[in-house]
DNA sequence: AATCAATTCAACCGCAGGGCC
DNA sequence: AGGCCCTGCGGTTGAATTGAT
């Protein structure tokens, strides 16, 4: 065998994470096929970009997650499922190979008991959530969104309405909302909505759901426009980006059971 | 102190999607 | 239109660590 073309697997040592970072200070991130040769590395691309995106990027932070970051990872899980990367983007410094592990091993199979009890005590409103993979979702040419990517408090609702507390259950508070009572999303899509309705299976947005979306509306997205800060809202910044609006539909988080009450 | 089991998490693998030719 | 290449994602594996006996 060509020892040149034997890769390295397995744990990285320090001075494979010390040519790494010094070859991405250098260059940059991005072309990953490159990178191995410039570092000097005998490790894929893949193995690279997986090493620096989980491990050795700045302001990466370790430890556990604090009891927000849990309340927000249960909340964006029940309306994206394991789309871990849009998740890890609403917790800042977390990957999502570290969201995925967290999920792994506090919320699925070999603990069940312990997994209900913590999903029950965080979320008294929802017993049973039909999660179905996001597919691409428009909004109604009179949605915000679409009259320039970004919201400004001219064509956000009312927002001092929101905060006085005075129109929380009103829909009107939330543009998301808005948006899903004027869907005009593209012909497949509304037919087989259309078929959901015809078997009766789904009539309206629920309580629960709607409350979902309005409180990522409200506690989230809100406050961001709120303070002004403008670049708070750029797109990838932390996950309220295009990706999220382009991937995420609502209506599949919306097709909830009867029990959900 | 030694052994075994359980848990955690870094890393690998395969696939999908997008861009380019 | 179709093939190739690259990147990114989610599922899975397995080494390392921790806890129990």
């Amino acid at each position: 065998m060509d020892r040149q073309l034997a890769l390295r697997k397995g744990t990285w040592t320090k001075e494979e994470d010390h040519l790494l970072r010094q070859c991405i200070e250098k260059y940059g991130e991005g072309k990953w096929r490159q990178i191995p040769l410039r570092a000097g590395l005998r490790r894929c691309r893949k193995s690279c970009r997986l090493r620096w995106l989980n491990y050795l990027r700045p302001n990466i932070k370790r430890g556990e997650l604090t009891q927000d970051e849990v309340d927000l990872l249960l909340r964006l899980h029940k309306l994206l499922g394991n789309r871990w990367s849009l998740i890890a983007g609403r917790l800042p410094g977390r990957t999502a190979n570290d969201i995925k592990n967290y999920w792994n091993t506090h919320f699925t199979g070999k603990t069940p008991a312990s997994k209900q009890e913590v999903m029950e005590a965080r979320s008294p409103v929802s017993k049973k959530v039909e999660v179905i993979k996001p597919r691409p979702w428009t909004f109604p040419k009179s949605s915000p969104w679409l009259l320039g990517r970004r919201l400004s408090t001219s064509t956000s609702p009312d927002l001092s309405a929101i905060n006085a507390g005075t129109t929380s259950n009103s829909r009107e508070t939330c543009p998301i909302l808005l948006s899903i009572q004027g869907d005009t999303r593209v012909e497949q899509e509304s037919d087989s909505l259309d078929k959901e309705l015809e078997k009766g299976k789904t009539g309206c947005i629920s309580e629960c759901a709607e409350d979902l979306i309005r409180s990522l509306w409200v506690e989230d997205l809100q406050p961001m426009i709120e303070v002004g800060n403008e670049t708070s809202l750029e797109e990838g910044s932390i996950g309220w980006n295009d990706d999220f609006f382009s991937d995420f539909n609502f209506w599949d988080t919306l097709l909830v059971e009867e029990e959900l009450v």
